[in-house]
RNA sequence: GCCCGAGUGGUGGAAUGGCAGACACGGCGGACUCAAAAUCCGCUGCUCGCAAGGGCAUGAGGGUUCGAAUCCCUCCUCGGGCACCA
């Protein structure tokens, strides 16, 4: 019952949140200009620490590219122009025909009353009339053809514009336009494969060299004049000609070197495309026909939403229309309703209606808005009319940050003093830092959601002077999906999960047998695994563990709870190692650990730093069940355990298992929590080994291992492995042709 | 179709040019117990061998290197993103 944006579309045609089906509808909405910031959202990527993989969907999102806008005159008129915007602006001469999108305003107003007679005359020759009128055409003037197409295209879903995008279809509109290089009289279509989201919502097509315009021009017998000569190579397999595309089965759509391409007063044969892009653009410029361009994907961020749960927006209306409300009836809070539902319908004709609209007494306000900067409109108490669309969920996220920073002030969003203080520091590089927050932990699936509108949001600030950076988040980790097991039924319908039986490998689901895949946890797979259960068996220690022992922050990975036992076993034993459980009493000495102890917590305390700084959460686990396992070996039979252990190894847990460490803290003896103690550091005494351990090769496999003092040269390990009586006696029957040594790494004996 | 990411034991994973499989799950064996659970100890990639020891092995195939899970090329599979963007 609610309008959303085009990032909150799925690739199905479906809503982000709910999988609902979405339809396409014109209403009046309020929109934020996010594409005014296009560029700078692009150009400021590159001073952010994220990972390529982000940064290219939100280039591609934003989709800038550059070429030119041509404008094509139309023939019979003084004025009327058709501006088209090209990537290939190189082309230009081999565009034979033009389309407009269907629903391009200037298509009501070149569309004659009557086909055209004189169609002979064209240039191109092979006129077909008829093949260009199609189904559409056929029997009516243009104009009924045209609304006939129009009405086809709107029928379509996204859905099926999609999956048909291999058929062309289309209609002469009966009206001819100019192509500027040659004078060419080119016939105009209407056509769905031109977008009139995106670039000016016509082109100019050019078969030879456009896939696109290519199958178009086939499906309707246009004409195709190549202007790039392609590759010998192409032509040699494509077996045909570099200027008649008689022949031809595809657009060629590579490098080469204009042709044909040739008026009195530009001149682009024998320039590779690169050159040819320059010199025509300059001559459109001269002459008046065009100018460079920039060209963005990004549309401009549909704002309103039909629901309660949303920021009212600071709006009333009078009868001249909208009026935005003064700093001092602020903020606008949201009514007492009882009804929150947003009105929904099966009927894809039906109009989002917003859930406050019934909130009579809260929608009719009664206002004084004199004042100066209300010039003209109120007077005196008048009565007006409140705003009943909210803001999406995205208004909130896109600020939440800064709130933190200071969360109790009534006077501003954040003190600015206090928002520089944060804003200071810099990058791993050394370079000063150009986003606020120094570590941002979020889900990929915000990519081109909450991390471009919280960038946008960010720089609107900056520019009025309410924060000191251009960006919000400087270093962005992105945590992996967690898989979740989905079933499909044989319809390819999904089925609850936590309904699915499993036979060995095969699955079903009331009886019927259903397929399994992996997909993201979800509404939209139906296998969402609520924390609730986990909560209740295993405690939340637990689970947070678990989810960072599970593999690496960054990768997606399948959930599974087999091995949760693991990690719940360590904080038993955890626990038994400081307290005797049948006694209660702490089991900790302040006697000093022996020298293996205090080698291998040095060793861990040295390890888990490394790996908390890199966000390797796994493996600093892993460190620490090591250790928990020697203090378990330590305290059997009536042992105990060291107090200088026993600190650190608590410290070291409270990040990953707060719960359980605070507790083995105040057994320890304190009555405060651990929450401000430092982390503990190794003493580098208890780091560094005399002798270590090298492996011996020979032709690169390991026979055998010698030890080494630290620091030795090569020639002392090559003396060693020979003095290995395996290796020795493997040497005494060969010719060594090479010796390779790597100082405490290996010894690797090549033979001839 | 295009663009990212990932493929390692029965399982999750470790190792980012130098001993493949840390740690954990599961499995097998043992101790404790009348018994079971829990707990503790040991073994556990595949394969040939009585053993000593050898061979094979990181999705498939090739390459670089004394040496490749790791770097390069081709392909396959899975996951994600985009998708008539002129």
């Amino acid at each position: 019952g609610t309008v959303l944006a085009n990032e909150e579309v799925t690739g199905d045609g479906r809503s982000e949140r709910g999988n609902f089906p979405v339809y396409r509808r014109p209403l009046k909405q309020w929109m934020l200009r996010i594409t005014a910031y296009a560029d700078r959202l692009l150009d400021d990527l590159g001073s952010l620490d994220w990972t390529d993989s982000i940064k290219l969907m939100q280039r591609n999102w934003i989709g800038r590219s550059t070429g030119a806008s041509v404008r094509f005159p139309v023939e019979g008129s003084e004025d009327l122009e058709i501006e088209v915007f090209t990537t290939r602006p190189d082309t230009l001469f081999g565009a034979t025909y033009m389309v407009l999108a269907p629903e391009h305003p200037l298509i009501d107003v070149i569309t004659p009353n009557q086909w055209p007679n004189d169609e002979l005359s064209n240039d191109f020759a092979s006129n077909e009339l008829d093949v260009w009128k199609g189904v559409f055409g056929a029997t009516d003037p243009p104009p009924d053809a045209v609304t006939r197409y129009r009405d086809f295209a709107a029928a379509k879903t996204d859905l099926e514009r999609q999956t048909e995008t291999k058929e062309k279809t289309g209609v002469f509109i009966g009206a001819y336009a100019i192509n500027p290089t040659n004078n060419a009289r080119i016939p105009i279509f209407v056509a769905d494969y031109v977008l009139m989201g995106y670039g000016t919502g016509a082109i100019m097509a050019v078969p030879a060299h456009d896939e696109r315009d290519f199958a178009f021009a086939r499906e309707f017998e246009l004409p195709i004049v190549p202007v790039i000569r392609p590759s010998d190579e192409w032509l040699a397999e494509h077996g045909v000609a570099a200027d008649d595309a008689t022949g031809w089965v595809a657009a060629y759509v590579g490098d080469g070197v204009a042709q044909s391409s040739v008026n009195d007063e530009v001149a682009l044969d024998g320039l590779p495309v690169d050159e040819a892009k320059g010199v025509v653009t300059e001559w459109l410029e001269r002459s008046g026909f065009g100018k460079p361009t920039v060209t963005y994907k990004l549309r401009d961020w549909l704002f309103s939403r039909q629901r309660y749960w949303g920021e009212p927006f600071p709006i009333v209306y009078d009868d001249e229309g909208p009026i935005a409300l003064p700093d001092s009836m602020l903020p606008v809070v949201l009514p007492d309703v009882t009804d929150f539902e947003p009105v929904t319908s099966d009927d894809p004709d039906a109009l989002p209606e917003p859930p406050l609209a019934r909130a009579v007494d809260w929608v009719e306000v009664e206002l004084d808005l004199a004042g100066p900067e209300w010039a003209g409109y109120g007077e005196g108490p008048r009565t007006y009319l409140r705003e009943t669309n909210t803001m999406p969920q995205w208004a909130g996220s896109c600020w939440y940050y800064l709130r933190y920073l200071d969360p109790t002030n009534e006077d501003a969003m954040v003190d600015h003093e206090v928002e520089q203080s944060w804003a200071q520091g810099v990058r791993g590089d050394g370079t000063p830092k150009v986003g606020l927050v120094d570590l941002y932990v979020g889900g990929v699936e915000h990519a081109v959601l909450h991390l471009l509108y919280a960038r946008f949001w960010h720089k609107v600030l900056f520019d009025l002077g309410h924060v000191s950076e251009i960006e919000p988040f400087q270093r962005l980790v992105n945590q992996g999906y967690i898989l979740a097991a989905a079933f499909l039924d044989e319809r390819g319908a999904y089925v609850d999960a936590d309904q699915v039986a499993d036979h060995n490998g095969r699955y079903s689901f009331e009886g019927r047998a259903v397929t399994r895949e992996f997909g993201k946890m979800g509404k939209s797979l139906r296998n969402a695994i609520a924390p609730d259960d986990i909560y209740r068996d295993y405690g939340a220690d637990t689970l947070r563990l678990y989810e960072m022992f599970m593999g690496p922050l960054d990768k997606e990975r399948p959930w599974s709870m087999a091995d949760i036992v693991g990690v719940h076993r360590f904080l038993q034993r955890l626990w038994r190692n400081f307290v005797d459980e049948n006694t209660g009493a702490t089991r900790v000495t302040d006697a000093p650990a022996d020298d293996a102890t205090r080698r291998l917590l040095n060793r861990t305390i040295d390890s888990v730093r490394n790996d908390m700084a890199g966000l390797s959460f796994n493996t600093a686990i892993a460190r620490l069940f090591e250790l928990n396992n020697h203090l378990t070996a330590l305290v059997q039979d009536g042992g105990e355990l060291p107090r200088e252990v026993a600190v650190p190894m608590t410290l070291m847990v409270a990040p990953l298992a707060p719960h359980i460490a605070e507790e083995l803290w105040s057994r320890l003896g304190h009555d405060d929590t651990l929450t401000y103690e430092s982390f503990p550091e190794p003493d580098a005494q208890w780091l560094v080994e005399d002798r270590v351990e090298v492996p011996v090769q020979i032709n690169s496999k390991v026979r055998a291992r010698v030890e080494v003092a630290i620091g030795a040269d090569a020639a002392a390990h090559e003396a060693a492995a020979r003095a290995e009586p395996r290796i020795a006696e493997l040497l005494a029957a060969a010719t060594v042709r090479q010796v390779k040594v790597v100082p405490g790494k290996i010894v690797n004996f090549v033979l001839a």
